[in-house]
DNA sequence: TAGTGGTCTAGACCACGGG
DNA sequence: CCGTGGTCTAGACCACTAT
């Protein structure tokens, strides 16, 4: 026999014949692929199989499926990325690196109206803020200044943070459905720079990040890196496997 | 009646009501959700539509899918942001502002074997160099050095750039498969900052961002903002749309 | 208006892997 | 082993839209 069975799924490989279509500039940005009835014909399947290869590369944005006019080539994807933004324990272990982390600071307080305002939350809220370091290799390698929302995490109050720093923990204890990461450069303020261990005034990397659940905010964190011990790094391929 | 027709499928309603019981807690991490025969009897459908429905929340994470044992929540997700990475021109218009570009320098040279290593490149490859200044509101706003492979880019020997900045004209021109994002704080050097207008040594943004083509190296470009004048900011939603 | 994609069905066979 | 999800079919009707 020729065939030695299919290890591959019919709408796979028409998912990764299409894209290599693409990719190799056989058929350019808005050029028209062939219709769902062509495709059926030439891998001799059924157009439901057709359709499920052509969908998924659609959702992707590898192509624009238009009625009565057929499937075209999209334009080059606008500039994006996906950054994976990890708890800092788990990378530096999964890395072979040592990692430790010290609570600085942790206490219960009313939220300041106008940080309030900054912050989307409601004023004189309860909150728990704290102070963590953690630690790379024996060295400091973030600084992370934190608000937990008291009413959206009551729990938080009668945690201790001994095991695990407040990041895990949350993630772990608490769902939530959206976030907002920005990233700034900013210079070491003297607090900043002492515990960091580095000079007043030079460039660190810092993360806030602000995470919500159903509109309420839950928690939220500013982490500071130093700049030269730290970079976000991120991949994006335009076929990346989704299916 | 009081069916008025439905107006979304039913596999996109599956979709968003195991969704909602998912982020509302009522289903929990690890917990097992309904079979597909389950849902096929609640929903009153097929089982080819109650698949299309979980194989998608299966592709965004939100579910993790076992044969013989069922569908169940996935762990909370790890931290992963999608940062839309712009064009600087398209951003700032966009967001109504004014935008210029000046092409500071550029010139046809061989890589230097050093630089070519580290940028994943062929030693004494012809390249294309340049330095271009992006200006909006009549500020400087980043400075963009980027190099053009010109065995993979050869239409860039002749291009001027008059009209279009360079990552845009790449953008329009040059397919692209893989994409790497490097996000670092720098402090300004001394003729960055006389470029961006800004103190030696102050904080800088910078983005690096090297792009392939079928295991080729297209281009590199490192992007230096000033750090007050400029941020990343990402948005992840576990459940944002993809159908 | 006619042709395309969007959706759906009621079956089917198979591979995987938990029990 | 055997129930689950993975895949596939050969139809069908409908909505949208380009012409």
């Amino acid at each position: 026999m020729t065939e030695t069975g299919r290890p591959k799924p019919i709408h796979q490989r028409i998912c990764e014949d299409v894209e290599a279509r693409i990719m190799d500039g056989s058929w350019q940005p808005g050029q028209r692929i062939p219709f769902e009835y062509e495709l059926e014909a030439e891998y001799g399947c059924s157009r439901m199989t057709v359709n499920k290869a052509l969908s998924l590369l659609a959702n992707r944005g590898m192509i624009i499926r238009k009625r009565r006019a057929g499937s075209f080539v999209a334009q080059p994807q606008i500039e994006r990325t996906v950054m994976e933004i990890q708890d800092i324990g788990t990378a530096a272990k999964a890395a072979g690196h040592d990692y430790a982390f010290e609570i600085h600071s942790m206490k219960v307080e009313r939220l300041d109206p106008a940080e309030a305002t900054r912050i989307d939350a409601k004023p004189r809220q309860e909150v728990l803020r704290l102070t963590c370091l953690h630690i790379v290799d024996e060295r400091p390698h973030a600084l992370e200044e934190r608000l937990i929302m008291l009413d959206a995490v009551p729990r938080a109050r009668f945690e201790t943070f001994e095991t695990k720093p407040p990041g895990s923990w949350l993630l772990e204890h608490v769902p939530w459905s959206e976030a907002r990461h920005v990233i700034r450069a900013v210079a070491a303020d003297a607090a900043t720079a002492r515990a960091l261990d580095m000079p007043k005034g030079a460039p660190c990397l810092m993360l806030s990040r602000q995470t919500w659940q159903n509109q309420r905010t839950v928690t939220y964190v500013e982490i500071t890196h130093p700049g030269d011990r730290y970079q976000f790094i991120g991949h994006f391929q335009p076929l990346k496997s989704t299916m």
